[in-house]
DNA sequence: TGATGAATTGAACATCTGTTCATATCGGGT
DNA sequence: ACCCGATATGAACAGATGTTCAATTCATCA
């Protein structure tokens, strides 16, 4: 035995990082192996090492393009800080609702990057971070918020926001567009002047 | 050779559960083998085995432990909705700031426990959260509160507030006790009439 | 049709995994 | 001083781990 029928790069390349996020996701990075990732694409391990030169870049490699997929996909508009903030919490509950694999990862799996690896990510993280922080910031100056501390509130917003991941679930009693509002509704209040 | 000088149960013990809840929190389950754990403590793996019935008591024993004492350590006041909610959110984070690992042990590595075991602990958490959703119903029917959906609230809050031990660091720029009193502020805004 | 390179196998590597157990030594009570 | 149970060792188990590589088959283009 060889090579497969109807084999090709294009094809089994995407199929790794997909079997990848889905086992990670599962089950944890450092519990999942090589062989059953193979064995989730229909292929023998050895055949893995043909599209990542390792496990750990299999793990960095789905966090960082999700980081960098998060930045790309939103940029603060333009608006006063209220709308600015709206517009954030809105995007970023969608966005997490909508990849709950990577989502999970992306913050599960810190631990399992090697250092230079790991800051990368922190800095990508922190960009992200950075972006909620400059609308508070801007928000606090004008008088349209009252944050004691804009760090703080931009861990605190970010984790309630990002906790919707651990217990929503797709045709469950609320609907998207709710948890949506409903989250958006509370963070307003709690920055609220 | 065979036992150790000075060698006791009641010291190795307590030994192995420090030196699985310390690598445990650091490394994660499945990344952490019994014979780090048996070095950490200064044994061999063997003897791990007079102390625990395997690598999954572990865990689960350090889970369910912190889940009780949790739940043991603070009942709802007597009082208004509002007295009884500022003493929910200073009280977990006062004792999340206080035992870091056990708490990260206890959000990262539910996916690692079996599922009987999965299935305690589960039983445990809902227990707390159903605590923060009853002071939250409570209020919103005298009016204290106007919150959409008590347990989209109780999930939200309980996210902000755990998401202290994510980046707060012993000397940094704050105090526990600012923290302490930012977060109830944005709590107590987010849930206000 | 034939040749070339891309895609894959399957065996092999050394090392690590959780767990068991016969054996040995130590601590404490008599 | 002696003994017994508590406490530990260290070797052994069968299997899993990440990764490499020669060999082999397939797809594709001349």
């Amino acid at each position: 035995m060889a090579r497969k029928q109807g084999s090709h790069a294009e094809t089994t390349g995407p199929k790794v990082r997909d079997a990848a996020l889905k086992l990670f996701a599962r089950h944890g990075f450092a519990a999942v192996s090589m062989r059953q990732i193979a064995k989730e694409v229909g292929v023998q391990a050895g055949a893995l090492y043909l599209y990542t030169p390792d496990k750990q870049s299999l793990l960095f490699e789905l966090m960082r393009d999700h980081m960098d997929h998060l930045l790309s996909h939103w940029q603060v508009p333009d608006g006063p800080p209220l709308e600015q903030l709206e517009d954030f919490c809105r995007h970023h509950i969608r966005y997490h609702l909508d990849r709950p694999e990577l989502v999970f990862i992306a913050y599960m799996e810190l631990r399992n990057l090697e250092p230079e690896n790991f800051a990368v990510i922190e800095t990508l993280r922190r960009q992200y971070e950075d972006r909620l922080q400059g609308i508070l910031q801007r928000g606090q100056q004008s008088g349209a918020f009252a944050v004691a501390d804009s760090k703080l509130a931009t861990m605190a917003i970010i984790a309630m926001l990002t906790g919707v991941n651990t217990w929503y679930r797709e045709g469950g009693r609320l609907a998207r567009a709710d948890v949506e509002g409903i989250y958006w509704d509370m963070v307003r209040k709690s920055v609220a002047a």
